[in-house]
DNA sequence: AAGGAGCCCAACCGCCAGCTC
DNA sequence: CGAGCTGGCGGTTGGGCTCCT
């Protein structure tokens, strides 16, 4: 039987002081982030290895962005929702500075609400009712979702469209400003490949940490989801991004 | 002004896959 | 070859803050 990870009694939990940050701080600054499970003792933390990994990596970290998400990275992140799915780690590897867990939260805090009341389903990326300014484009069929969270968090469909007068200013604006967007970036990509269909090369050029870039890697080789190349073609090949056409 | 509701986000938890012995 | 260890990931939680009534 697998022992817990931070079964050793005495552990801290909950919100880290300045003390406790400082100490981590001090310690992988002077000895790098190495093996996690002995950080703890060597840097004088009464925390469990992973505890210190997280709060270095989505905290503490020098080049952590922190602030608002600018609209290209806002716009960003949908894209690649759209494509990958729930894969936050992947996502944030795209945008320099920025966590999975800052990601994640921001997509369930933010962008998740955004894209239900421009009414489309966050979670397959497709229109669930007809926009005043895409009325020509026929309600898409909702299919299955391809992350692999199931219909757990399915909750967007069902939600009433109840936009107020600004917000579907706002929400027409930033139609067009992914519609425009993503029509340049297919247009990019088919230009580069000879091929209109969607496939963006999700090979991470910079990551964020020397950890990310092999896991990524492994997980291309390995994922159940499909190879480098083929991205997220879900159950059918059916396209799954109808706002960005 | 007070209290309840809702939101945000840091942190935790459990699982998985790779590595090592 | 298999069991155990470790790092990493995604989902979830809960405390604190803000907004609303």
């Amino acid at each position: 039987m697998r022992k817990p990870c931070c079964d050793k009694r005495g552990n801290n939990k909950g919100a880290w002081s300045t003390e406790e940050d400082q100490k981590l701080i001090d310690y992988i600054q002077t000895h790098g982030e190495g093996c996690w499970r002995s950080i703890p003792e060597a840097a004088g933390l009464h925390r469990c290895g992973k505890s210190c990994r997280l709060r270095w990596i989505n905290y503490l970290r020098p080049d952590i962005k922190r602030g608002n998400f600018g609209q290209d990275e806002e716009d960003l992140i949908i894209k690649l929702h759209a494509l990958l799915g729930n894969r936050w780690s992947l996502i944030a590897g795209r945008l320099p500075g920025r966590t999975d867990n800052e990601v994640k939260n921001y997509w369930n805090s933010h962008l998740k609400k955004k894209l239900i009341n421009m009414g489309i389903d966050p979670n397959n990326h497709r229109l669930n009712q007809i926009l005043p300014r895409l009325q020509a484009e026929p309600a898409a069929p909702v299919i299955a979702t391809s992350t692999t969270t199931g219909s757990k968090n399915n909750v967007a469909a069902s939600k009433p469209n109840n936009l107020s007068d600004g917000d579907s200013d706002r929400v027409s604006d930033t139609a067009t400003c992914l519609e425009d967007d993503y029509e340049s970036l297919v247009t990019q990509q088919a230009a580069t490949s000879g091929s209109s269909s969607i496939d963006i090369d999700l090979n991470i050029a910079a990551p964020a940490s020397p950890g990310h870039r092999t896991t990524f890697e492994n997980k291309q080789q390995n994922c159940k989801w499909g190879k480098t190349s083929q991205v997220e073609r879900g159950p059918s090949s059916l396209p799954t991004l109808l706002l960005f056409r």
